[in-house]
DNA sequence: ATAGGGTTATGA
DNA sequence: TCATAACCCTAT
């Protein structure tokens, strides 16, 4: 469906820098607009809270748009052509792009978290519960790379930019998507953080 | 499979 | 240059 009608042209040629990234990521969502609030739930899901189903991404966007926005260095021309030259196989996979790019070997610690991928987890913790990172995997990361040890460590570091936000008023050094995040869903994070320490206590 | 400490790369 | 994000290592 939306597959056909996204303009690659637009998506290509949108901001290249972080700066931009909150503005046109809002574009490509209102555009997608995907509903998945209806799959079926299994029976060891327990919803905490409720949400805003809007948020969603269709996960099979989410490869595409994170080797088009992930990076959080410049791409290179040579980059952006094996990015470019992969966009068929892309869409509708699920593979974050690294920038890596040349010679075939990527770089490892750069496969950057998309607003997308952050909000999914954010659901799939509510769903599913800290700590059942294999069962958010299998949900809502099936076909992604994100392993259930990456997505362990995602769920680490936003908690821990929840709380140095609220700790702090120097938010330097913060990614754009991150803060986007943060401010969307600091609550929720904490809350469920809090519920989990205090369940640990028991 | 998960938790948590450690390491490295990145953006501002 | 430094705080953060992404990733690695390993005990349990």
């Amino acid at each position: 469906m939306m597959e056909d009608e996204m303009d690659l042209e637009q998506l290509w040629t949108g901001p290249r820098n972080e700066k931009h990234l909150h503005g046109c990521m809002e574009n490509q969502f209102h555009s997608l607009n995907v509903m998945i609030d209806g799959e079926a739930t299994t029976d060891d899901e327990t919803i905490i809270d409720d949400f805003d189903i809007k948020d969603y991404i269709d996960p099979s966007m989410l490869g595409f748009i994170s080797c088009r926005f992930g990076a959080r260095k410049k791409r290179t021309s040579q980059e952006k052509h094996i990015c470019q030259g992969k966009v068929g196989e892309l869409f509708g996979s699920q593979y974050p792009c690294t920038s890596g790019g040349g010679k075939g070997r990527s770089r490892k610690n750069n496969d950057h978290w998309t607003e997308g991928e952050m909000i999914d987890l954010v659901n799939g913790v509510s769903r599913k519960g800290i700590g059942r990172w294999s069962k958010i995997k299998g949900g809502y990361f099936s076909t992604s790379i994100r392993t259930a040890v990456h997505l362990k460590d995602k769920w680490r570091n936003q908690v821990r930019a929840c709380k140095a936000k609220s700790s702090s008023k120097k938010k330097v050094n913060v990614q754009k998507a991150t803060e986007v995040i943060v401010q969307r869903f600091r609550h929720r994070i904490l809350a469920l953080e809090a519920r989990h320490l205090g369940e640990k206590k028991k």
